[in-house]
DNA sequence: GACGGCGTTTGGTAATACTGAACACTTATA
DNA sequence: TATAAGTGTTCAGTATTACCAAACGCCGTC
């Protein structure tokens, strides 16, 4: 595992490649330069192989590249041998439908959640991908009620890094954090009290593996007007009953 | 654009990626380089930069790897930026819910058809997800219906790779072929006789850009004693008329 | 206990990826 | 209109480094 057996071209390659994000899908040689301190000649070639072999496209009004549908199989082959979403999806549909509020899944990825699908309470309504968003472990109610069931030296980590405070309402003092993590094991769900957007709400319950360790976590969230404590305890209810038969078994 | 401006380490690199598969989730140095005819060492130095950088996981039971979580963010910003999926999820649902029958979503990506989505007339159904998955052009649904809308030269590649019968129904002769895609023409959608998979019929129609070109269908499919002529007359009269407000606006 | 498989480590050399400058081109400023 | 600053692209030389090959330790089986 020493660090000279690494090939330093690909990590080179794979920073050119985290470039693109969703703020800036499309970026050129230069700019990509700029952002990593690299030659722009060196930039190019990587470019260039990239879109050789399918990762990246060219536009040619621009000439400027952007992430080709080649990434999209990748993405299918994790999704088919991690199989989470498939196993999942069916009980999402009903918890949508039963609380009647957008519900969402996401998993625990390092430090973050990791967003793998929503569902809506009714078909017609408008929806968006979400696969593959992050948001942070602390101020999110699938972020939260995950922290809670984690072993302590992790989350010792998480609050023990920055914690940005995205709204008022955002909890950002470790002590006050502990203190909340500990009620969220009292109650076995998590709400999210505006904590990561303004006027969003949130109750989140926790999913454990067959090892008995929290990895993923199923959320509702919609505006906080519609979320009084009742309405609260009720779609925890409704989320963990639906839930069960997943528990325990992965 | 010569061969030499390209980073042939990154290509090498790129090529061990693309050894994963949903049937071969997990492989090893060993296995990787007898499929490359490469070095064991050296796929060992790329499985381990590529684990470094998040894109591939060691299971440290089998001492293998599999493809990580990253992936999933790079085809999320991907979708993001085409924005395809999320545009036409709820006119799927309402096609799904009208027509009874699973609806799909495919674009146009060199010679095949690269799913996007999939909805279902009922929410409680069991699902799965087909975001990456690919299909042949000549012999389903989607693929003929945007072969009959596509430029000829085009066409006549197609025609001429190699066609391999899936079924005993697949159509195979490049002449009959060129004369179903005339009448899929004159109909303005095209139908699949169980030509990819046996006992499913589907119907599928074309979404073309703003250039007028087809660069998407739709279709709807099912097991065949359902799809009398009747029915998928009446199908594809539902999915054109729900996909009317897309067309020829991308 | 020898063999064959695996993932991993190592050193030396031949390949090659990066540097830096120049190119052609567009856009915007003077 | 001329200049300047930006872009993506090309090219040669050099210093880096990625690859080859063999050996390592480990786990099975024969």
């Amino acid at each position: 595992m020493s660090d000279d057996s690494q090939v330093k071209s690909l990590a080179r390659a794979l920073q050119v490649l985290e470039c693109f994000s969703v703020e800036q899908p499309e970026l050129g040689p230069s700019e990509i330069a700029r952002m990593l301190g690299m030659q722009k000649s060196t930039v190019y070639n990587i470019l260039s192989t990239f879109q050789k072999c399918g990762y990246l496209v060219k536009n040619p009004q621009t000439s400027k590249y952007y992430l080709g549908l080649k990434v999209l199989h990748l993405g299918y082959i994790v999704n088919s041998h991690h199989g989470l979403r498939d196993m999942f999806l069916p009980y999402l549909n009903r918890i949508a439908a039963e609380t009647r509020e957008v519900c969402y899944f996401g998993i625990l990825d390092g430090s973050e959640v990791l967003y793998i699908e929503s569902t809506y309470p009714s078909q017609q309504q408008q929806t968006r991908n979400i696969l593959g968003e992050r948001a942070p472990l602390y101020c999110t109610g699938l972020g939260k009620v995950m922290l809670a069931y984690m072993p302590e030296e992790d989350v010792e980590r998480v609050l023990s890094g920055r914690l940005k405070a995205y709204t008022g309402c955002t909890l950002t003092d470790p002590n006050v954090l502990r203190d909340h993590l500990e009620e969220i094991r009292r109650n076995g769900y998590a709400t999210d009290n505006m904590e990561h957007e303004y006027g969003i709400r949130c109750v989140a319950v926790p999913v454990f593996n067959a090892a008995g360790k929290v990895f993923a976590a199923v959320s509702v969230s919609g505006p906080s007007p519609r979320f009084d404590p009742e309405t609260i305890i009720n779609d925890a209810r409704i989320i963990s009953s639906i839930l069960q038969p997943l528990q325990h078994c992965i």
